[in-house]
DNA sequence: TTGTAGGCGTTATCAC
DNA sequence: GTGATAACGCCTACAA
């Protein structure tokens, strides 16, 4: 390894003049800086990154940290926050792996946006009390060194009822996220609320797991139960698409016996048939404005929480009672 | 921030004991051993990452750097790297921006693996000279410190070809991947060769860049030119849906007036009508040959070049003339 | 304008 | 078994 060193020999100066021609400082002259510069690049001399870090306590990257790569929106999601972080001359790094947890205490990374809900909210709040800049998109969780950027849960949860209740539905099932998951609460009780107002309508609930396979199970389970039209409600896309598999297996025909409507707008959504009705939201957009917020929040300037609006993509997997 | 230094002070016992007891020297007694151990958790320690790759110039942490995120099959073939890397005690990182290319000469990790043309083969052969461990997924490069885990194109097109012509088709198009596509120019050459075997076969080159907008370009073209039904093979499933949705929107009928075939598998041609024919090969197991070599050669072992094996997977999207 | 020296938190080589 | 002490590569007062 070449390190600042190796240049001040070479250049026959000491390796302070080297830091400070090699960090720009106006302190050395025009061509000593010259020659550095020259000699440094001659050699290929590249900084070490750990050196500089354990020196300065600020490492440039952000780390993300999400339940899985496999979601069909992540894509999306991480563009929008690399563009903002790039910007700021921040790197962003996807983390994963038992240890990666660490790697904010460790200063590995100055900040981390959390949208994975293995990572505990106690675990979360202890890393803010030791100053850890957080921004989650999964959560509430209030602390001066946390910004929350979250879906409009409630409103998109309560549009797709309303469409449902709309087109003359009044048998609803919806199948949940997992137990812990704060989107999956937050739609619940927004359906609750929107069921509330009409007497009349029935609402059952299906334990999921917001993935494919409990879309299956949930399917099997209202095949079994199938006396009439149903209209149903997964809390995310990758439910719905499940659930319509397994119905489009079972010969049901969906927008007429059972009715489906999602929740992500997830690619996939277009290309059933029929198209599943779904919530909209941008997840460039969401990903944008997470890192926006822990970049000022790393600045130190005060943020107020984000709110991400949503909207409804009506779809034939709906259809009219 | 926390350090060796005021356990140590707080035990009454030196730094070096306390760097013993941590990584757990037998030269330490027991009962020191535990005192300092239950000191560092009260105190809630944390060791520093950058002063300790700064001593052993060894992270384990790997990074793995891909064009973008938004590909539809990033998320198995990340899976199948992080498992393998995480049983050997590896961490794995998704790097992007402007920086990240400099982290494996800074030593930010250990080793990397690439999917990503914009990483110049110049650049890497660079690294690799330096003595840095680098996995390729999309080219050929020759050096010890590089292993190569490579698809088997040429297998993947002829497969792709062979099933055209066996279904009677005569006139082809081609949509090709960018120019500096490795995996593009193996599938090309494959193609030809194939199609050179039946002298009756006309084949019709038309450029592209492996995002959904080719292949709507490539449709626009096709629709122009069309006087009788004709076959595409789009060198990936990108493009062929790109191709798909543009000409579904102009009423063409596929698998009867235009008869397409993809690459890749992914999720999306399951759900197009008809189902899009394609090349299929397991994402999650080219990941973790990927790692697994990657591993062998940190560890100083050699290894051979591996390649990953794939199937035609038939669709009503490609018809009989 | 340049050099000296101390320190960031760890590990590791010596003595004791 | 434990404790000084010297690195690792970089930055930055302070001194010259």
């Amino acid at each position: 390894m070449i390190s600042i060193k190796d240049i001040a020999k070479k250049a026959g100066v000491s390796i302070s003049t080297v830091s400070y021609a090699l960090n720009g400082n106006p302190k050395v002259t025009e061509e000593t800086s010259a020659r550095i510069l020259k000699i440094a690049n001659e050699l290929n001399y590249v900084p070490n990154a750990a050196a500089r870090t354990l020196k300065t306590r600020v490492s440039k990257i952000i780390g993300v940290y999400l339940t899985d790569f496999s979601g069909a929106f992540y894509g999306e999601l991480l563009q929008g926050m690399k563009e903002v972080l790039n910007q700021s001359g921040y790197d962003l790094i996807v983390c994963s792996g038992s240890y990666s947890h660490q790697w904010l205490p460790q200063r590995m990374i100055d900040g981390a946006i959390v949208l994975d809900h293995s990572f505990s909210s106690e675990e979360l709040m202890q890393l803010a009390d030791r100053g850890h800049k957080l921004v989650v998109m999964d959560r509430e969780l209030n602390h001066p060194n946390v910004n929350q950027v979250l879906l409009d849960n409630k409103a998109g949860a309560s549009l797709a009822v309303e469409y449902l209740i709309d087109k003359g539905h009044r048998k609803l099932y919806v199948v949940t996220g997992p137990q812990g998951s704060y989107d999956s609460k937050q739609r619940l009780q927004a359906i609750k609320q929107t069921v509330g107002r009409s007497s009349d309508v029935v609402c059952t609930q299906i334990e999921g797991k917001f993935d494919k396979d409990s879309g299956e199970l949930a399917a099997k389970q209202i095949i079994r139960e199938y006396t009439e039209p149903a209209a149903v409600f997964c809390l995310n896309d990758e439910m719905a698409i499940g659930l319509y598999n397994t119905l489009v297996k079972a010969d049901f025909r969906i927008g007429e016996q059972i009715h489906i409507i999602g929740f992500d707008n997830i690619e996939l959504t277009e290309y059933t048939q029929p198209r599943l009705a779904t919530i909209d939201y941008s997840k460039r957009k969401w990903g944008a404005l997470a890192s926006e917020q822990l970049i000022k929040l790393i600045a130190g300037e005060t943020v107020e929480h984000e709110r991400v609006y949503v909207t409804l993509v009506a779809g034939e997997s709906v259809g009219d009672v």
